[in-house]
DNA sequence: CCAAAAGTGTTGAGCTTACACCCATGT
DNA sequence: ACATGGGTGTAAGCTCAACACTTTTGG
């Protein structure tokens, strides 16, 4: 193979958001380096593009290492690339986010890379430009969740809508109105009614709906299901 | 300076879509390639990252290169990376699309450059991956067109209203009903009334309005200007 | 039988759509 | 005067936001 007469190659890196929620908060799995540079203090999970590997391929690839899980819902955000980002040496950085079921994530894989599941709000300084990073994508959650349903990606196979409905809070900080949630969601046709109940309630047990997805991959792309009150 | 014991440093490409508007039709600003590899076909606009520049700054230098403007809109559409995307060497490409003015471009700068502008309907085959990325970036600038106010970008200082409307009309490949659609745009309260009028015209001369930057700047991210008829 | 959370109904306001009429200009 | 395109008005339908009542459950 012959290359192009030109001597720029650079080193990229892939960092990933991955976002949360236990049921009350959106979490973020972060990194307590135990590595130079910078050990000892908090970074997004990342690691470097092989060169044998498609971006797509590495992206899946550092996800599985942090959660054990295969098929997570992530989008590309944007590519950092001022010169001086990474002190060690010049690294483009591909970023991403990422929704997982708090749940269901592999615990023994996040403890192997060091990852806590921290608080957004709460959340310490990160290294480089990581914390805008972590700003961008909760910018382009907040906006994508507004106008599509990733929102189920981040709870558990069944959930009730009291349950999503705490989600959309969380994300936008907001109170929203119980009765015209529950309309609007079910307005878009995408929950199918499992018969079953969550159990774990003291008081009235709500319904368990499952995703449809089929219509889910259908009406993806038709936009503004979920703008409502969140967005004032 | 250190580097990271890490060989797999990359050839990083910088490709840019640059649509226009001619008062019909979208098009596209394409290079017809004089150098190799594919000398003779069409590709995109595009560059190499150099060690020393920021990605912006070069996203900046190719789009200056091309058409002799600075401060472009553009923005960054996702990082193409699979492995033989380009056949001389593994190239990650960074991709941006960009939005000029088709009359205020440098025809010398594209000329240089061997780009002319073609109808995006009836474009060439383009080399690599390139298509695709077109195929993307229309998606993006059709999302984005309905939710923020981007079109300007593509008129002149001065345009009347049945000027915008003809432009979302190409975006969408819709017809959109006259008298809706001016309510709509002037409900935003983004145009400013210059107690001009379009002197170009055989019939009725319609108002020529510019826009209000101010306001533009602090109302881009409140949603959904656009949704409209167009998006059904 | 009471507190707490879940499910459902209604109404008014405001926006969107569909459609009609009038005005300005050049030929 | 007439054809062409530009500007403005209006009424019906729909969606959204605000608010109230009933049901289920555990203690």
């Amino acid at each position: 193979m012959n290359n192009y007469p030109h001597t720029n190659r650079i080193l990229v890196a892939l960092d990933c958001i991955v976002f949360g929620f236990d049921g009350e908060e959106i979490k973020l799995l972060l990194i307590k380096r135990n590595f130079e540079p910078e050990k000892g203090k908090w970074s997004l999970m990342g690691g470097f593009l092989e060169s044998h590997e498609d971006l797509e391929v590495a992206a899946n690839r550092i996800l599985y290492d942090l959660t054990g899980l295969k098929d997570i819902y992530f989008e590309e955000i944007q590519t950092f690339g001022k010169v001086d980002r990474d002190p060690v040496e010049r690294t483009l950085s591909v970023c991403f986010f990422a929704l997982i079921n708090i749940h269901a994530h592999d615990q023994d894989s996040a403890k192997a890379q060091n990852a806590y599941w921290i608080n957004l709000k709460n959340r310490p300084e990160l290294i480089f430009d990581h914390n805008q990073m972590v700003t961008i994508a909760l910018e382009r959650l907040r906006y994508k969740a507004a106008l599509h349903p990733i929102g189920f990606e981040l709870l558990p196979e069944k959930f009730t809508i009291p349950q999503l409905q705490k989600l959309y809070e969380a994300i936008y900080g907001n109170p929203l109105d119980r009765r015209n949630f529950s309309r609007k969601i079910l307005s878009t046709g995408l929950l199918i009614d499992t018969g079953e109940k969550n159990e774990n309630s003291a008081t009235k047990k709500a319904i368990l709906y499952q995703l449809d997805k089929e219509k889910y991959q259908k009406q993806f792309n038709a936009f503004h299901y979920f703008i409502s009150e969140a967005m004032r």
